[in-house]
DNA sequence: CCTTGAACCTCTAGTGACTAGAGATCCTAT
DNA sequence: ATAGGATCTCTAGTCACTAGAGGTTCAAGG
């Protein structure tokens, strides 16, 4: 049984964060000690690294509530993969995206030449899409 | 003098973002019409054209918002392709981030062989972290 | 046993960049 | 003159937290 302050420090959650996810209805509410503190167990301790691991790979709360779902009453995993892949494509869409704004952004910034005196060319090409080369 | 639809239909952005941005202080109180309906002129409509530009590469209201006060008193432009540099050196960062969330999602979701009734190695390997090479 | 102070409690509000809805008013075309 | 589409303001909701106020509890040291 450990309070939540030890929780956080044994999962690198922060204390706000945990107490949310328990609205949240990601982790259960736990035992409360007699004044009223949370007391938690080591299978609280396991779900909130689950829920803490599935968050730095950026998956949403929500496809976490589905995970753990799945995870409660086992067996079938096929959802879980395709929470997975879904998420995959996802990451790819948003890396495909972030390179196409790469190489226009660095078009754009070399449009200006910096001349004293002159309008800047970066954001002349930001008052005009038509320059663009792609969209975004 | 157009009104809120048509600068709408003209720029892409749906009109209650354009009142939206009316508040943040992007875009200037526009006239009214005798009934109290905005009502556009051409200098909105470039404005509004910046805007959706920036937010479409992905620079914060904020960026923008110190972008049009750079454009609107003109001159220098050293801050302007700061904020541009800054963000393309965000943009990198997330890039690389999601390439290493991709690696191991892929690596996760063959941790599990599929095997009817055993449990699904892609969960399991959610829950423990210390599986994982990289950090995330 | 008592005190101290760190940790904990609940509740409200704020973030960014919108989106959705209610209920009322206006404008334009016929 | 009227119909109905467009517009108005205002409030609240989204996601995943974070910050702060003001009060209570717990554990260690004396």
């Amino acid at each position: 049984m450990f309070s939540i302050g030890r929780l956080s420090r044994a999962t690198g959650v922060k204390v706000p964060t945990i107490r949310y996810y328990e609205e949240a209805g990601l982790m259960p509410p736990p035992d409360r000690s007699a004044g009223g503190q949370r007391r938690y167990a080591r299978a609280d301790l396991d779900r909130l690294h689950f829920i803490a691991h599935g968050r730095g790979l950026g998956l949403s709360l929500e496809a976490i509530r589905h995970l753990l779902e799945l995870s409660d009453k086992g067996r079938d995993c096929t959802d879980a993969h395709q929470i997975a892949a879904q998420h995959l494509s996802d990451i790819r869409a948003r890396i495909a995206r972030l390179q196409r704004l790469e190489t226009e952004l660095e078009r754009l910034a070399d449009t200006c030449d910096h001349a004293p005196g002159a309008p800047c060319g970066l954001i002349e090409a930001l008052g005009d899409h038509g320059q663009c080369l792609g969209e975004h």
